[in-house]
DNA sequence: GTGAAAGCGCTAACAC
DNA sequence: GTGTTAGCGCTTTCAC
């Protein structure tokens, strides 16, 4: 068909009998358009089957419809659950995400570089996922650009940034309510990577718990890991190789505790019955499994909708200046088979 | 710093003292450049700490420097390491990934939408991920369009367009050797669904390794999920409940091998013991579950840089028109726990 | 409510 | 080797 000679807005408007300007306020949804003008021109686009060029736009206007989505070394099933989400709306407003890997951010010199890659497309705005969103270097550099960013998950930083964040300690605390209910009292822990916010609102979640139940928290049976498979499979062996292991543990994602399931099936430690063992964030693994994983649920996908929903916002017109903070407090717990009440 | 008045080329080429050309020469690394001018434009480039803007490339050359990755209805694992991979290598060429989610493609009216949705950004090339990638009513409206595309795993039709393929019926060959060599003759075979080619061809793979091993094919242990690890649980669960259950079950996916073992797990049958389970692709679930899997090794990360690659040669100038086809022969066996000897 | 002119930042094609 | 002249397709003024 149109091999190489997309139609333009002047082939459109010649059509329509107007003028570019008249089209482009069509294309624009603007509000000074007459009803029966407007109706010639959505003809003539439907007609011609044209399609507006974005980079066209991008130059000449502020817009380019583009959102930068950037993450580091994110565990597999959160990015995957992330990534579909965001993509998703992305699609049902029109605009198009672009995944930026910020896999070699270690020192100033590659943050810098990063923020002048990030500044050659001309990005409508930016989500930082964790633990980006807590790297303040980063953060002061983005800003300073004048980039529109949404920093998902808990920070320490930014009041002057939009944020999404997941109450983290209500969660873990309600997590490890459910286990002491469940006749549990001597609960190990598996702490995420201390430069992910979160990981120390779980831990704080977690002791609260504990606290107003009555039980004394214990050192030995708090471990850190790194959110992979691998550190929960590792930490399981050392909690089960404890003098007096733990009746049930609670990890600080579905990876890690895929990983002590994984410890405890390779020593026939039976899951449920000898050990229980709960996970956080309900990503696709923790279905994947046997037992499957009784979990927290965070909604990923609902903050990565009002992630984009925020870029959106701010970039219209119509915007005051103050950034949003959005706190998700759908917390819920999915109960499935790695937890049982005790015997 | 520089807010909202991003350094021009313009200002690049006053400050080196050359001309804008020749400025945009040195940016696109073009060799009639006198060393001496070249050092001097780089120079002025860093001291102004410039950025070329993508936009503005975009509209007055050809190149947008953006890569399109659309797949439907992926296996999270797959997607992941195909992410991961292709961002990697764009970010080591300059170019952007623009990832789009087909989800909606049903019928002929979604396909024209789609392809007048990719039609506004304004991509350099496409990356189709199985089973977009056999697809023939969206290849054919693509190929009309005129975009460059490389097709993903095996499909049936496109000579005309660059592919990036596995040898799918030689890897299962040489897996259900594997088993067979283990001293399996009963083998249980998961098929990926039927719009996927390399469903069928693993599925050949596996006869063609039973037939020269002697071993009669039986249609009762053959089949159809769908690469959720749900449908794995509920075939192996059929499969453990035959009169005659297999010794071993060679699952077309990652997932669907969790499925089994997960189904093998819940009524106590013993892996590898009682039953050996294989997998394919070698996906990060294949490490995350205990006993790990056995499973091919498909090299996603590799085939999404060729990708990639064929992308950045087909935009590039010096380029004969000829669609290019890489079939990928690193086929390797990662033995793991979930397949043993058998006693 | 609509149109005309100007120009966003860059590169193609041609000169010199 | 390097500079000049035109736009790429759209939106922003600012007229009418």
């Amino acid at each position: 068909m149109n091999k190489r000679q997309p139609i333009t807005i002047k082939e459109v408007a010649e059509k329509a009998g107007v003028s570019q300007m008249t089209v482009s306020r069509v294309l624009n949804k603007q509000k000074l358009v007459k009803e029966s003008t407007r109706e010639k021109v959505e003809a003539a686009i439907a007609a011609l089957n044209y399609r507006p060029n974005l980079m066209a736009r991008g130059l000449a206007g502020g817009r380019s419809k583009l959102i930068g989505l950037a993450y580091y070394n994110p565990s597999p099933s959160y990015l995957s659950a992330l990534l579909v989400s965001a993509l998703k709306h992305c699609r049902d407003l029109g605009h198009h995400l672009v995944i930026e890997d910020l896999a070699d951010i270690e020192n100033d010199s590659d943050t810098s570089a990063i923020v002048k890659r990030l500044s050659t497309i001309r990005l409508d705005g930016l989500i930082l996922a964790p633990p980006l969103s807590s790297n303040t270097a980063l953060l002061k550099l983005i800003q300073e650009f004048g980039l529109p960013t949404v920093l998902l998950g808990n920070t320490e930083s930014a009041e002057s940034q939009s944020t999404v964040v997941f109450d983290d300690t209500a969660a873990a605390q309600r997590m490890t309510d459910l286990l002491i209910e469940k006749g549990h009292d001597r609960i190990g822990f598996i702490c995420g990577p201390l430069d992910h916010p979160s990981s120390g609102q779980r831990h704080d979640g977690y002791r609260q718990a504990l606290k107003a139940a009555g039980i004394q928290f214990d050192e030995a049976l708090v471990f850190e890991g790194d959110f992979t498979f691998r550190s929960g499979m590792d930490i399981g062996d050392r909690m089960l190789d404890l003098d007096v292991p733990p009746t049930a543990i609670f990890a600080s994602n579905d990876d890690m505790a895929a990983g002590v399931i994984a410890a405890a099936q390779r020593r026939s430690v039976q899951v449920p019955e000898q050990l229980a063992i709960v996970g956080f964030d309900d990503t696709a693994i923790a279905a994947a499994i046997w037992p499957r994983l009784t979990t927290v649920h965070q909604p990923i996908a609902e903050m990565a909708q009002d992630a984009v929903d925020i870029i959106s916002q701010v970039t219209s017109s119509d915007w005051n200046g103050q950034p949003l903070h959005l706190i998700n407090n759908n917390i819920q717990i999915i109960e499935r088979e790695s937890l049982s009440e005790r015997g």
